[in-house]
DNA sequence: GGTGGCTTGAAACTCGTTCTCAACCCCAGT
DNA sequence: ACTGGGGTTGAGAACGAGTTTCAAGCCACC
C-alpha cells in the first residue's frame, strides 16, 4: 500500500513453467497448472493453506501433498522463491523479472514490503569473501513497524517481545 | 574455526538469570538452572536436542517440555537469541555482552560464523525509514560454502539447489 | 485406442513443539 | 525445621506442517 505493487508477467511465468516441464519431460497435469497459475497470479506471498484456498474457491480439488510437491518443483525450476518469515510454515512467491530482493515485514499486521539494495547486495559478497565463505545466497529480513500501524498497535508490541511474528504456531 | 571463539562471560548471564527469576518472583528450580548453565556455557548455537545431549551427559534428568519452556523463559528475559536456519528446528545462543550480529551459514558443514557490521546497522535502519516503518529487529544471514568445504562439497551442492539447509525435515 | 510410467490423493507417518494434569518442589511465613 | 500453597515438572497425548506410502488414475507417446 506504501508502494504501488508492480504487476508480474504471470503469463511468461506460466509459460517458463511449461517450457520447464517440456524440457524434463515431465506430465503437465491439470493440478499442476492450476497450483502453479494460482501462484503466479498472486502478488501475496502465500502459504500452502492460501494456495488451498484458492484452489477451492475455483472448484478445482488437490490434495495438499500435491501442492507441496508441484512447490518443490516450481522452486526447483527457479520459478518461484521459498521464504520462512518465523511464522512456524513457508511461504511462496513467483520469481518475478526483478532481481533478488528482501522483505520489510510489519510484525502488526503481516504485511511484507520488498526492497532492493545494491549496496547490501555488494556488501553481502564483500563480508562472504572476508571470511573464505563462497556465497550462494542470503536473506536480509527487517522486522518492524509499518507506518499505518504505528501508535494503532504500539502497546501490543511492547507487551509481546517473545513473539515477533505474532503466533509461533 | 576461521575465527577465535569469544570467551563470554558465563557467570554473568547465570547472575542476570537469577536476577530475572528473583525480580519476577519465579521460582529457580534445578532444572532451570541446569538449563540456563548449559546454554551459557557453550559456544555453539544449540538446539533443543543438544542441550538435552548436555544434560543427559550430566547425568540431569530434564524432561523435554520444560527445555522448551525454560528457553522461552530466557528468551523473554533477554538472555538468549533464537535463530532459525531453515533446518526445521530452532536454534539457541546466549546474548553475549557484544552488539547484535548477523550469521555466515556453511551449506557443506554446517558451520556457523558470526560477523558484525556497522554498516549493515545503519543501512537497515536507513532502510525501514525510507519506507515508514520503525525498525524493531532484522535477520541476515548469508549462506555459502566455508573456505575449508570449497572443493570438498563442491558437487554436493551443485546437485541440490533445492535443500539450502542440507535437510529441511 | 492402448500402454507404460509418472502423478495423484487419502491416510498414515514423522518430528518439532505445545498442551494437559496429577504429582512435586520451591520458598515465604511461621 | 515444618507447613501450605502456588508455580513447576514430566510423561504422554495432542498438534500442525510437511513427507511418505501405495493403489488407482492420468498424461503422452505409439
Amino acid at each position: 500500500m506504501t508502494s504501488p505493487p508492480p504487476k508480474l508477467d504471470a503469463a511468461e511465468l506460466v509459460e517458463g513453467f511449461r517450457g520447464y516441464m517440456r524440457d524434463h519431460n515431465l506430465p503437465l497435469t491439470h493440478q499442476r497448472e492450476a497450483i502453479a497459475s494460482a501462484l503466479f497470479h498472486s502478488e501475496e506471498h502465500l502459504s500452502v493453506e492460501d494456495i488451498e484456498a484458492i484452489l477451492r474457491d475455483e472448484n478445482v480439488h488437490v490434495g495438499k501433498a500435491t501442492v507441496y510437491r508441484t512447490l518443490d518443483l516450481l522452486v526447483r525450476a527457479g520459478l518461484v522463491d521459498e521464504h520462512d518469515f518465523g511464522e512456524g510454515f513457508k511461504r511462496f512467491e513467483p520469481r518475478s523479472a526483478k532481481s533478488h530482493h528482501e522483505h520489510l515485514i510489519c510484525l502488526a499486521c503481516g504485511k511484507v514490503v520488498e526492497f532492493t539494495s545494491e549496496r547490501i547486495e555488494r556488501m553481502k559478497a564483500l563480508i562472504a569473501d572476508e571470511h573464505g565463505f563462497r556465497h550462494h545466497h542470503h536473506r536480509l529480513d527487517i522486522y518492524g513497524v509499518c507506518s499505518e500501524c504505528q501508535g494503532r498497535a504500539a502497546v501490543t508490541l511492547e507487551r509481546s517481545p517473545d513473539r515477533p511474528g505474532g503466533g509461533s504456531r
